[in-house]
Formats: C-alpha cells, sequence, structure tokens
DNA sequence: ATTATTCCTGGCAGAATCTACCAATATTGT
DNA sequence: ACAATATTGGTAGATTCTGCCAGGAATAAT
C-alpha cells in the first residue's frame, strides 16, 4: 500500500462509524461508484489498514458491568519474563487491552469482569499465576464516559 | 429484551470476531436456519446489546503511531466543572476513550495523535482549554500487546 | 392430563446486494 | 507530447437479504 488519499480516508471513516455499511452507501457517501468503491475497500483490508470488522457489544447489557486498568511491573525485564508476560495476556480473555508503557509501570491493561469478586479471582487464577511480575496496582472505573472507533484526522 | 440464552452469545461472539459475517454464515455457525438467525440479530441490535459495528483501523497505518494515557483531575468535583469536563471530552477526536474512575485520578483517557509535537499541541490547545483541571498527567505506550473486540464469558 | 397461549423455528420469494470483468478515462513519469 | 500505469464506471450473473407465513416446541393455566 502507497499511502492513503483522501477518498481512503472517506471510506476508513465512515466504515468506522458504521462497519456493516452497504458497499452501494458507501459508494454514494465518497462519492465514488461501488466498483472502485469496493476496491478500494478490498485494497485496504489487503494492506491491512482496515484489520477487520466487529459488532460492538455494551458490555453491561452483556453482563459484564466492572472495568479495571491494571497496572503491572515486572521485576527483571529478561526476555523469558517478558515474553513469559506477553504471552500468558494474549490467552486471557478478561484482558481487552493490554499496552507496553514508557515510565516505571511496565504494562497497562484493561480487565473487564462481571462482578468485583470475579475481579478478586480473576487476579488470583490469573495473573498471579504469571512468573516475573513485581507489582500489581488496581483501578476501578465507575464507568464510561466516551468510547470512540473513529481515528481523529 | 428479557435474558441472553447461549444461542444469542454465541451470535454476539461471532459478531465481535467478524462484524460483517453474512447472516446465512452466521446462522451455520449458531446452529440456526438463516431467519430466526436474523431476527435474534435484529432483536440484540434494538435491545441495544449489539450497539453497532465498526471496522477496527491499524492506529500505525492509518497514520497515528501514538498512544498516551492522559490522568485528569479536576479542581472541585462541581456538576459545573464535571458537564464542562464531559462536553469537552465528547468533542475533542483525538480522545478515542475516557472512563470516569475510583481513585485520586478522576478521569483516565486514551488519545491518539500522530507524533510527540502533536501531543504537546493537543495538550495546549485542547484540555488546556477545559476549566476546573488540577492535574493532568501523561503516559506514554510504546505499542500494543493486545487489542480484543470479544468480550470474555 | 389437557388445553391454550406464546414464542421460536424454518422455508419461501421478491428485492436488494455483491463482485468479477470490461472498456474508457484519468494520472503519472519521461 | 507520449507511453505506461492506475483508476474509474457500467453491466450482469450469482449471492444474499429479509418480511411473511405456517408448523412445532415449550410453558402455563385449568
Amino acid at each position: 500500500m502507497t499511502k492513503l488519499d483522501e477518498t481512503d480516508r472517506k471510506i476508513i471513516r465512515a466504515l468506522q462509524r458504521e462497519g456493516r455499511l452497504s458497499n452501494q452507501d458507501l459508494s454514494q457517501r465518497v462519492n465514488l461508484s461501488p466498483s472502485p468503491c469496493l476496491r478500494r475497500v478490498r485494497n485496504l483490508e489487503r494492506a491491512g489498514v482496515i484489520d477487520g470488522y466487529a459488532a460492538i457489544v455494551d458490555q453491561e447489557a452483556y453482563g459484564l458491568p466492572v472495568t479495571v486498568f491494571l497496572q503491572v511491573r515486572l521485576d527483571r525485564h529478561s526476555q523469558e519474563n517478558v515474553t513469559a508476560f506477553e504471552t500468558a495476556v494474549a490467552g486471557i480473555d478478561e484482558i481487552m487491552e493490554c499496552y507496553l508503557m514508557a515510565g516505571d509501570r511496565d504494562y497497562l491493561l484493561r480487565v473487564v469482569v462481571a462482578s468485583l469478586a470475579d475481579y478478586e479471582e480473576f487476579i488470583r487464577r490469573r495473573i498471579h499465576k504469571i512468573p516475573g511480575i513485581a507489582s500489581l496496582d488496581s483501578s476501578f472505573a465507575f464507568g464510561v464516559v466516551k468510547r470512540s472507533q473513529v481515528l481523529p484526522g
């Protein structure tokens, strides 16, 4: 993929807002006829700019009202510890996001669970089992003020 | 919406993974024929359990490689300050997520920008303009270890 | 146990959509 | 100006969507 022009960006913006837009509607919104529009979408998908599509689900309605941000520090940053932690993270469903951070906290995780009791269980049975963790710091969210799927620009 | 049964959950899981599954494919995966499957999906949408669909876009490929977590404290928690802050947040595109937090930090924001210079600009021109902010604390992410669209359970 | 009610299912068919191929147009570099 | 390349819009066959209907399972009441 060489570069994104304004039409590509329009397509991306539209699909971030409405991921199931039909190609016809999409093509109208970006002032293109259906076939070049579809081709651009497929190119963006092939190039990995569009990485997939997802249904956005209401956590509470789904029965998972509790969001916790968990900051993790490892004791030593040996390759072992790092890969052990990161592969463990990949396999734990409650961890929706994990970022490698600058500063004194190594990782920031967003964790989603049904209750506080489940969170305790989650820490005990999932996190404490991972070797090489030096410290944990949990911050609870009261609620979501904003959540957007549309990147700026 | 009364409650989610196992078929509803299967549908939700499938659509979180592949938001553009055709109804036919979806119905096969959840062992249903197309029409009841479609009806369930529409019900989930109407009930707000499925809140929409979105294309998942690669931040870097889109030209926004920098992710920063910004923790904000307000001086006083007057209704004024809170609504001023929250409406401001809603209107700022670089803020992808904003959580109201327990503990001494009031808000946690995930901010996406193209560069460090843009982040400085963002703080100066967007955040410092909001009244009632007592403190800011920015944490930079080196990278994404995991990001999932599929809720656990 | 039987009946009635309700909800859910699956099949059907017309309408809408997708998508690969074509020639024509626009863009780019020399 | 020209050639090479990329992009566009139209078309048509195949696929998919989706509202409607009758049949069947589950539940509740008598």
